[in-house]
DNA sequence: AAAGAAAATGCAATCGATTGCATAATTGCT
DNA sequence: AGCAATTATGCAATCGATTGCATTTTCTTT
């Protein structure tokens, strides 16, 4: 009826969208040779597909994804629950994984347990309901039981853990070697000449933290350096928390003269502190941090710290994610450790020959 | 058949799911009992509900809401693209977006266009094709069409612009007033006694930018100061651009003793260029950045510059999006304008008496 | 020209949940 | 007890695309 009211065919539209029928019935075949014409085929001439084509494009066409995911049980999308996504490691991890999946073709949702265990469960039945072809997480920093992921175990739907991970959990996994990273910084330190050095560290029920701090001990015992208790503080690492720690250590009967901190923020705060002390840093203090955040190469001192690949982590966590998604084979969990580097700063360097 | 392998149910369920139709056959009523009785449907005696709840629970039943989309036609979700996801400001904004869309139970799809026009299109086409319920974008810098978004303005689907916004294009915008920023930040340095104001700006096509400009020559004019062509460079406020947008105006026969920088980060480069040429800041020259980055806080000299509500103007833009979405109501187009803030910080303050 | 092979297209069920419109079961009331 | 008024449940179509299995059309080949 309405053949051509052309200047604004908008209005017309509004209702339904076009579906494959409509292209049917205009072009008097069937759904089915229109899908599979759109979806090239190979059992559609090609002089079909051409008309089909066409008037999809002319009549402006697009594919209901949703009807498709259900016929074919697949979404082409992967979910991601982080703690945060507003921190620097984490939405560089999530920048490395959209890049990935779009190149794939995937979609991404995402979530942020703000590190509450309660939510997570929520977003993590909420995706499996969505029916995601595959799940990145980071651990937030409650979890301590991992019913909520049998969903995806029970069903063979690829799981990837990456920083936070579960020990204990047969998994995908994308790490650092924490450990190493822990051992690296304490050497360093140990190397520019620091007597004593003290440790800050997050929440140790996490892998991350809890490696770190084993890498220091080591480092220090390596070392024939005594593993004191009092120069080790555990608390959330947040720039209160740094402070606090840093106060606390230097009111010690045998303070510290270098703290190794489990993340750049506690470490920044601690230099803010010393700096309102007079206490020059690196001559009588050297500070160590954690994960390279923008702000710690431009501060002054600037942060001597361990770089995290925090995008490639996000696109091999997405490459390991997909392959599996596609290749759904019963392999075995794999964990993939990727490479930390020191990143020495003027906040430890005392010597100029660095090692 | 298999009754009890208790101890190890998983193997058996990994090939189909429970639906409501095995709940039905179970219990010996129909679907659509059970589809009723766990939407808490009035229309079903809570006796059966309980029963049916019980079942479901006792089956693990998991919605299959991709199902219940495609009935529906809805998809509680919504779909955000930004230029970049690992920024802070677009992670503080989206961050704000999940917080609401969370709460009122919507998914969040996130896609980056690399400030690609051509990758911004496909993406568009692929939310649209995933049914989002609505959309909220950041334009990319090359974006000087908008066809691809008629897709969703065409069938009615809430759209909201955020910060980089098509000026003339009919929609729901989030913004700050760039205008004013601008102003205020040229005010501030005129205040501070600077006597010659440059400006580096971003790309003017988008609004922010242009606005910010705009703002800046106003602040001049209003206290009659001529406004050079020469003060004012336009690039992509990279760290490099910075660089060499400094040395450019250094170069100058009669240079500029402040800048008014599009963003912290090239505020940051020309601090450090300045630092390295003996310059002193804010002694010598004065430096107000946009967008206060986590680092402009920390280093030094710390750089004055204009906050944007980023997590709010997330949270507001999501709760626009949603209530609209919520209350299709064929509604006039809003613009929305969060208030930001001058923070006024060491690389402008010489007078000690603010304001 | 006829028969067989190959190519192109169509039928109808399916994915799992929802919902308008019956129909069945129960309750209330005289 | 009988019938209307409630209340509870079921039927069957629907959302839009996909796909195994026909069936039809076209092309070869003798």
């Amino acid at each position: 009826m309405n053949s051509s009211i052309s200047s604004d065919s908008n209005k017309m539209d509004k209702k339904t969208s076009v579906t494959i029928h409509d292209i049917a019935r205009e072009l008097k075949i069937s759904a089915s040779t229109v899908s599979r014409a759109l979806n090239d085929n190979p059992r559609i001439s090609q002089a079909t597909k051409d008309k089909i084509k066409a008037l999809a494009l002319k009549l402006g066409y697009q594919p209901n994804t949703i009807a498709s995911n259900l016929r074919t049980q697949k979404t082409h999308t992967i979910g991601i629950v982080v703690p945060l996504i507003n921190r620097h490691f984490f939405s560089a991890f999530i920048s490395g994984v959209e890049d990935v999946a779009f190149e794939a073709g995937y979609n991404v949702i995402i979530s942020q347990s703000k590190d509450l265990l309660e939510k997570e469960k929520k977003i993590v039945h909420s995706l499996f309901s969505n029916r995601v072809d595959g799940l990145i997480t980071s651990l937030s920093m409650q979890t301590n039981e991992f019913d909520h992921f049998q969903l995806f175990t029970n069903k063979n739907i690829p799981l990837v853990f990456f920083d936070r991970v579960a020990p204990d959990l047969k998994a995908n996994k994308i790490v650092i070697d924490d450990f190493s990273c822990g051992f690296k910084a304490t050497q360093h330190l140990i190397d520019q000449g620091y007597k004593r050095i003290a440790h800050l560290a997050g929440p140790t029920v996490l892998n991350t933290y809890h490696d770190r701090m084993e890498g220091y001990k080591e480092a220090l015992r390596k070392n024939n350096l005594a593993v004191e208790d009092q120069l080790i503080i555990c608390n959330r690492l947040t720039r209160m928390d740094g402070q606090q720690a840093i106060q606390q250590l230097l009111a010690l009967k045998n303070p510290p003269d270098a703290v190794f901190c489990g993340n750049d923020t506690s470490a920044l705060s601690m230099i803010v502190y010393l700096k309102s002390q007079g206490i020059r840093i690196p001559e009588d203090f050297g500070i160590v941090g954690f994960s390279n955040e923008p702000f710690s190469e431009v501060v002054t001192p600037s942060i001597s710290t361990l770089k995290q690949p925090a995008q490639e982590m996000g696109a091999k966590a997405a490459q390991m994610l997909i392959h599996e998604i596609e290749n759904k084979t019963t392999q075995d969990y794999q964990t993939i450790t990727l490479p930390s580097e020191l990143v020495v700063r003027e906040s430890s360097l005392r010597n100029n020959d660095t090692k």
